[in-house]
DNA sequence: CGTAATACCAAACAACCGTTTGTTTTTTGA
DNA sequence: TCAAAAAACAAACGGTTGTTTGGTATTACG
């Protein structure tokens, strides 16, 4: 809370004018973070129409969001619910209501049912963890996006060159 | 710090006769953790012969210490090199020293080169993953840890059913 | 203009944190 | 058996933490 308070120029104690409390601070940047990811994710896609172009927008921009826009993003996606018992089940809604994007996105596709739920978890866990071993050296966030999107779309055991 | 020594029966003091410091007691942990999973892995995989089967082999016994050994997995999934500066090259090393035996069973598997890093990285990922999202009621690890698998190996855009 | 809401300051509170120091108990081995 | 090494205790250290309280500028508005 001294750390945030000096980066706004403010004292400690001013910041619960604001927040009621440094949870309450916390799930108020978390909700901004989902926010700013879920925005420029609904911007993409919508210009897309063809549900595979719609899904590779979106984990284009999911991803550049999650390796630019780090502060937030960071929150996002290091946070998890159980972090925070006092607003587990707002953090929750937060990112179910995010996540039912990718959902809809993936039941656009025509998959059999009982594969929708695993394409849809190991995309995002596949996208998320990119922020623990992004460096900005390599491959730009949407080669990198793309780059796990054909991990799901051209089979393992295939193409031996 | 206090918590640990409650818990091994010890006053707060007592502890730093075994550990230099908080930090390198964490290393400690990290380090017994990947090895019990990296211990439990190299014993499944040896039993398997094809290189798909040992992937498969591997992925599961990961899945289900990550999700069953639940304290030790924690600090090693949840604990990232760069939160801890001063023992971030020694996390980091230890976990390279992991991850290559993904390297290997993928590279066995005949992929093309450029393929190999974003198999690896979305495959890990997306294992890692299923520790935030997991709950005991529903599929089993080793089922869980098919399911991801599954999803390298079909194609997204196939099998409309 | 003046008053009331808004925003912030100044200072402190109590609890908690990782760690250190000197001492005592327990275990080991010659 | 008895000295030495190992292990744990007892108590505190200085600093950090989230937060509260009462006062003071600043702004908005009837």
């Amino acid at each position: 809370m001294r750390d945030i308070a000096r980066a706004t120029g403010m004292l400690p104690g001013s910041i619960y004018y604001h927040f009621a409390s440094k949870d309450a601070l916390l799930v108020a940047v978390y909700a901004e973070g989902v926010q700013r990811i879920a925005g420029r994710v609904d911007r993409v896609v919508a210009a897309q129409t063809t549900p595979l172009k719609r899904l590779e927008a979106a984990c284009v921009a999911h991803l550049e969001m999650l390796l630019a826009d780090s502060d937030y993003a960071q929150v996002v996606v290091r946070v998890l619910p159980q972090d925070v018992p006092a607003a587990s089940a707002r953090l929750t809604a937060l990112r179910d209501d995010y996540e039912a994007r990718f959902r809809r996105l993936i039941a656009a596709l025509g998959l059999p049912r009982a594969r929708r739920r695993y394409a849809r978890l190991t995309l995002l866990g596949a996208l998320n963890a990119a922020q623990s071993w992004y460096r900005p050296g390599g491959d730009a966030p949407a080669r990198i996006a793309r780059g796990i999107l054909a991990c799901l779309r051209e089979p393992l055991e295939a193409a031996k060159r």
